[in-house]
DNA sequence: TTAAACTTTCAATAATTATTGAAAGTTTAT
DNA sequence: ATAAACTTTCAATAATTATTGAAAGTTTAA
């Protein structure tokens, strides 16, 4: 495989992987192209070599920097603005943790808690308190996730993986 | 809040949870529907209850029996098939996670391997040895976290969680 | 067999989500 | 203040993904 083959499979390859976890795709493609990059690159760098738009190109950018997986930098001399991504994929994990858990997991943490508040009538005491029952098991689970994932996300790499190696021999 | 209140509350809210994951709406509401449903449960009592079509019915439930989360079941006297819903979240989320490993993570496993045979020429020598470099670092944290989710959706639950709860303390 | 009861499929359609690109907005240099 | 250089927004459009429902397929009982 040529190195230019290689470097397009990746950047598709990325770009699928993440919209399979919802993600879309051209967010997924432009992080794959600036792992792969080490120069510093433009929003019109992006646009050439992913032949996309302005728009879409600006847009995701911007939720990747919000995401901290790119920074923006200036190149002296130059006006417009360029972005660097950061290449350490345990900070890249980490920071991707701390965002989808904050978006996506702690809202059910919250549906999860709210539901549990019903009133129970005479009719369906047995049936509430199978809900709240199973409610509760659902948000057990969801806690002790939701425990690990922040720890994962703050810990730091050496020290987690030991113990996590213990774990997974 | 009333208890169908509740019920219909967390059907749509883990309906939107899966959306963001990449598990279609339907299928999530479906699940939750089954997590919260004591009674075994026909094709046309889903879609009574979600006031959804006969195929979409059909085909998220053969899915959600594929993944592990329901099971067939027959009512004596009845020639219709009905369903269970497995209601353990900690079996839920090791069957979950086995699909999606599968599905999704050990593609990507594959690409990072593929992606590293690439001819050196003379003129990308030192680009082609950075590129290389880079996927190495991607394979090696996603192998990590392969193993570790292989662990994790084999392992019993005590075990698992008393070393994990060393971890997340 | 036959036909009723039930399940599956899939082409058509709807709903959702992503993308474009031109216009509006902002910043900087002079 | 002006205008060139650059960034952002957003309504229109395209692409993708989910859903419908009728028709085809299958199973069972008599």
């Amino acid at each position: 495989m040529e190195l230019n083959e290689a470097k397009d499979k990746f950047i598709q390859s990325w770009g699928n992987f993440g919209t399979n976890w919802g993600i879309n795709k051209t967010m997924a493609q432009i992080h794959a192209l600036f792992l792969i990059s080490d120069e510093l690159l433009s929003t019109e760098d992006v646009m050439d070599a992913l032949q996309i738009s302005r728009g879409n190109t600006n847009m995701n950018i911007r939720t990747l920097v919000d995401w901290g997986l790119l920074y923006k930098e200036s190149k002296k001399g130059e006006r417009k603005e360029f972005f660097r991504g950061e290449k350490d994929m345990w900070l890249v994990g980490k920071r991707v943790i701390k965002v989808r858990q904050r978006q996506e997991l702690e809202p059910v943490l919250q549906i999860l808690s709210e539901v549990q508040n019903i009133k129970e009538t005479k009719s369906n005491k047995e049936e509430t308190k199978k809900f709240k029952a199973q409610m509760k098991s659902i948000e057990d689970l969801s806690l002790s996730a939701n425990s690990f994932l922040t720890k994962a996300s703050n810990a730091d790499e050496n020290w987690f993986w030991k113990i996590l190696m213990k774990l997974i021999k």
